[in-house]
DNA sequence: CCTACCGATCGGTAGG
DNA sequence: CCTACCGATCGGTAGG
């Protein structure tokens, strides 16, 4: 039937996701997808072309999911303070990660393995994406709601923090998707915001 | 002549380091560790007993390093406020990782292809370091110092974006290693500290 | 540190 | 989606 392709190549994804998650591209062997889902490792060339072209719709998939998700903060937030808009920002890019911390997972640690003009591709979407943080916190800070920092390096701190989520998130844990929200929110804004000028560590 | 430096075992362990970071541990093959040392994949063993030894000689020494830093930050901010000591771990944390980025790298991102023993070794300790900065969080909290949050999660937060300078940060990069440990600092404790109305923190 | 070599496994193809 | 199979490469050993 016409209508089982789709899924089956879908299943595949699904399955390269978590095992790319669990033991990286490199130590999953086409054969472990296989057997994950009940059939011999030749037989998933009849859905795909190789073991790359999996990582790569992956890959892909995971960033235009963040793309899209950051055009709709982007749009939801028009005309508003930096911080807002960058609230709005930070709170999608969690909720992609907890709706598919896998998915996330590989898209960010794997994205190495690609050939080097899928590779390419992807470090531009990702560095285009980055960009869209960096730009706000510029924002934030010429229009004096942010302290004055390294914006490189807070657009950095903040994304890196956030991408950790997708390691130790779990859909059972102890906390649900809306307060890992508030809370990874709460703290990239302060981060920017500051108490004062230098060190915070003196009253 | 050429003298050796530091023992042939030294050097494995660097070259390995460099090329697990760039590929990944699974990624790269004993003979790509020889090759970058001139010599044949076979006599790589007469220096280590297996590939995953010299993975665990990589994660043990940064596991070590780590901790001795931190012993030093701790004992230095002896009674200190919870903020100071919080301050001393980070930059400490933060030196580690410019003094040899690679080191970090291989030790945050590879220790999941060690054998379960050794694994669960690491774990342990990984869970033992986190749990240092987490005390102090909780301390922070208790003294007022730092705004109410979800300790865990900040622990999280803190330490995953710290880790994340392992990924970017270069000797020959635009920032040097002390603006990278004050701008890391101050985040980290400004994400903690809140906006307003932590004791005596704001004007 | 070398040459020579091992069994296992890799990604992938042929041909139903 | 299967069986049968391919050449390449893997980590590692034997014996100098």
């Amino acid at each position: 039937m016409v209508i089982e392709a789709r899924p089956r190549r879908q299943a595949i994804e699904d399955v390269a996701s978590t095992l790319f998650h669990e033991r990286g591209y490199a130590a999953t062997s086409v054969r472990d997808i296989a057997s994950a889902l009940d059939i011999r490792g030749a037989s998933l060339y009849a859905h795909v072309a190789s073991k790359e072209d999996v990582l790569w719709a992956i890959v892909e998939r995971a960033a235009t999911t963040f793309e899209r998700t950051a055009d709709e903060a982007t749009s939801v937030t028009l005309g508003a303070r930096a911080g807002v808009r960058l609230d709005a920002l930070v709170r999608g890019h969690v909720k992609v990660i907890t709706e598919d911390p896998e998915l996330t997972s590989v898209f960010v640690n794997e994205w190495r393995h690609l050939s080097p003009p899928r590779r390419q591709l992807i470090l531009i979407r990702r560095d285009a994406y980055q960009q869209r943080f960096h730009d706000l916190i510029d924002a934030g800070i010429d229009a004096g709601e942010f302290a004055p920092t390294d914006p490189a390096v807070a657009t950095s701190f903040i994304l890196t923090a956030l991408n950790g989520i997708a390691t130790w998130y779990s859909p059972v844990g102890r906390l649900d998707v809306d307060s890992i929200g508030d809370h990874y929110a709460v703290m990239a804004l302060r981060a920017l915001t500051g108490t004062k000028g230098s060190k915070g560590e003196d009253a």
